[in-house]
DNA sequence: CCATCTTTGTGCACGCGTTCACAAAGGCAT
DNA sequence: ATGCCTTTGTGAACGCGTGCACAAAGATGG
């Protein structure tokens, strides 16, 4: 976002890769470093499409951005692709990370072994407990807190990881932004707010489990008649002004539209 | 639309509401729910959709797709929307979850507190080591993949996560969906293939950071005119087969746009 | 050297999502 | 009641992402 007042030529491509591309090119890249490591010499764009789970004309568009590698009739050079792609990713060089809360959540992303490989290390593990200090976690011991912007500032790190308890994770975060974190991935279950310029990136089980959730009642409430749960009547009246006022639905629980084939 | 109220907004298919909305509504309904235990009565879209970090008109039209709540010149009533919400996402119901893979991870996930609440109920943790069986994680005994079409038909599972390792990744869903599984979030860094009607949401550690890594690089590559990084030449030869062409790129690394304030 | 066959790269159209801007709706004061 | 003020709900425009379909490029065989 913040995209405030770009003049560019929009279509110029010169750089200008999309930010849905971006996204697929891990994707990408995973699929291609595993044929890489069964040797495969040359991929095409069908095959290559399929490994990664998406369709192929939008894996050539994707790559047609990053330029015209591949050769026709033949199809992409696998090695040569798996650098071109880690080069536009930034994967050519070392990403010192920082992972902040040390809990059940950040002991499991710190043993994480895909962590360490591809461009990226744990240069610090660290944590508000007292208790933990020194601590070794998956090898790097715990460090306090209060050593956060000394550690940022010594290995100049600029990806920080929040997996803290919510409360405390806008002020673990305003510190790493004050320190020189420009990059936040937040496990945190909180929305936090940056200044322009700071990318943050989140990852929320909760809030994936909820969706599952709302696609599996509607594919449960389909086919079924029985559709109980009219209990639970809602919480009370609706607005505490427009009493006379109700939701123009069909009815207390007016699902089962019964449209929607899939 | 606006035939005026009573009648369904949408076209003809009522209850079609847009993927990007169901994505945002566990982020309102989290925000209303700290303002209910403030209790706090009324909302504006102002304020919501500020706590929610989207903007406000984006809130206003992603409500317009649940109905007419709200009361012009107020605000919405804060309990009568998390009703409304909850019921839509389907959290007035409870959900049986299974893990699947009692790692690093697996653990942490089932320790994770925002999963219990709201809706959610871990049923068992399912782990293929024999000598995971029987240990406690987070107060439930794990038990052995053999058991696992037993426990989803017995507890009537429908949500499912993977926290195995890649390779056991697609194994343990194909074993989950002919056990019944129809909703699965993955954090296996694989792409699973499943059947029609089987929703899969992926959890990607490695991905985010990837994507993190590429516009911290292109944040770093633009003020400095140091910009060496020439170094790590390419693999080897371009394909194979057209060592005669390259790139048609403006240099090696043509970035430096010079654009983006920054 | 030419014909044929394969696969890339992309112009184009379509649909979804976002944002703006404003009329309608309702509360509130006078 | 009446008019003003606040806030919702939404029509409409815009931009991005996706997928189709095909011409261009190059390999391959004769």
């Amino acid at each position: 976002m913040a995209t405030g007042r770009n003049h560019r030529p929009a279509t110029s491509r010169s750089r200008g890769i999309p930010e849905a591309t971006v996204a697929r090119l891990p994707l990408y890249l995973r699929a291609l470093t595993a044929l890489s490591e069964r040797s495969v010499p040359t991929v095409s764009s069908e095959e290559l499409a399929s490994a990664a789970g998406v369709n192929s004309a939008k894996l050539r568009k994707d790559f047609s951005y990053l330029g015209s590698y591949g050769t026709r009739g033949v199809g992409y050079d696998v090695e040569y692709l798996v650098y071109q792609i880690s080069r536009e990713l930034g994967l050519t060089q070392d990403w010192p990370v920082v992972i902040v809360g040390i809990g059940n959540l950040g002991a499991a992303l710190a043993n994480y072994g895909g962590f360490a490989s591809r461009g990226f290390r744990v240069a610090a593990l660290i944590d508000a407990d007292p208790g933990l200090s020194g601590k070794p976690v998956a090898g790097i011991p715990v460090q306090h807190t209060d050593e956060l912007e000394k550690i940022i500032d010594d290995n100049g790190v600029s990806i920080g990881v929040i997996a803290t308890p919510a409360g405390a994770a806008q002020q673990v975060c305003d510190r790493l932004v004050a320190a020189g974190i420009t990059s936040i991935l937040n496990f945190a279950p909180t929305v936090l707010s940056v200044p322009e310029g700071v990318d943050v990136r989140k990852v929320d089980l909760s809030i994936e489990l909820q969706i599952l959730a709302f696609h599996e009642q509607r594919k449960a409430g389909e086919e079924p008649a029985s559709a109980p749960e009219v209990d639970t009547a809602p919480p009370a009246a609706p607005p505490a002004v427009a009493v006379t006022k109700r939701p123009p639905e069909s009815g207390p629980d007016g699902d089962l539209p019964a449209v929607m084939p899939a």
